[in-house]
DNA sequence: AATTCACATTGACATTCTTCGATTTGATGC
DNA sequence: GCATCAAATCGAAGAATGTCAATGTGAATT
């Protein structure tokens, strides 16, 4: 259960365009903030906040020296995200759906092959 | 950019706890609405609302029969999404990135090697 | 030490999202 | 036709999110 809310988070933070092309632009290599709001039509705040984001759910490392903040992926946890996204899309022998329940009368019928 | 935006709102979709538990049992096979909603503390309304959202977003399919609705995953989707992870997490040639740009100072003194 | 620069934080606002109860729709069965 | 069941839709309330201007902070420069 914390394992569906670690990486959603991680879902929710790429599921805002701008992130996700920060994340984008981000994987050619180690950038500082001014370079990625040179790109973005939004406030340094702006670019501060979802910077935060980035850095909070573990996809983006943050660091500094001097005055300027470079960023960077943090290839761990895209590792592990591409994994739990393989592991909730995929068949395997110990998925919730295969826990024990009573079945709604619709479905009984279906999986018995009365109907489908 | 309409890539992104049709891909973030596959990761937005994905943001939430009870939609990635719902794409998780699915995985297993096609289930009906009613047996889903068995396995979670949400109304049917809200249900409802989240497999519209998981089926707009092009996740899973949905089928009527009868009075019941079956839901299953929609495979390309979910294969191209890997792909779009992916891409924007590995270096690429024609990144975003790579474009010209004015740099700032530090970027620049980075860059030429005069600070590390 | 005063100024400038890069970035973070705060407070505010509008928008979007999550959730629910109530109602509607569409199919099935009596 | 009428009652019942599964699911969708509607309307509302509260929470979360994205954005910005203003301000704070800490390092570098003068």
């Amino acid at each position: 259960m914390e394992k569906y809310s670690e990486y959603t988070k991680v879902f929710k933070v790429l599921g805002d365009t701008k992130r996700a092309m920060i994340v984008d632009m981000l994987s050619c290599g180690e950038l500082c903030a001014c370079m990625i709001l040179e790109k973005f039509e939004m406030s340094q705040s702006t670019l501060s906040h979802h910077m935060k984001l980035l850095c909070e759910c573990g996809l983006v490392k943050g660091r500094n020296e001097g005055k300027w903040t470079y960023y960077s992926l943090n290839e761990e946890t895209i590792s592990k995200t591409k994994q739990f996204f393989c592991s909730i899309t995929s068949d395997k022998e110990n998925c919730i759906c295969k826990e024990n329940s009573n079945h709604c009368k619709g479905c009984e019928e279906y999986e018995q092959g009365k109907k489908h």
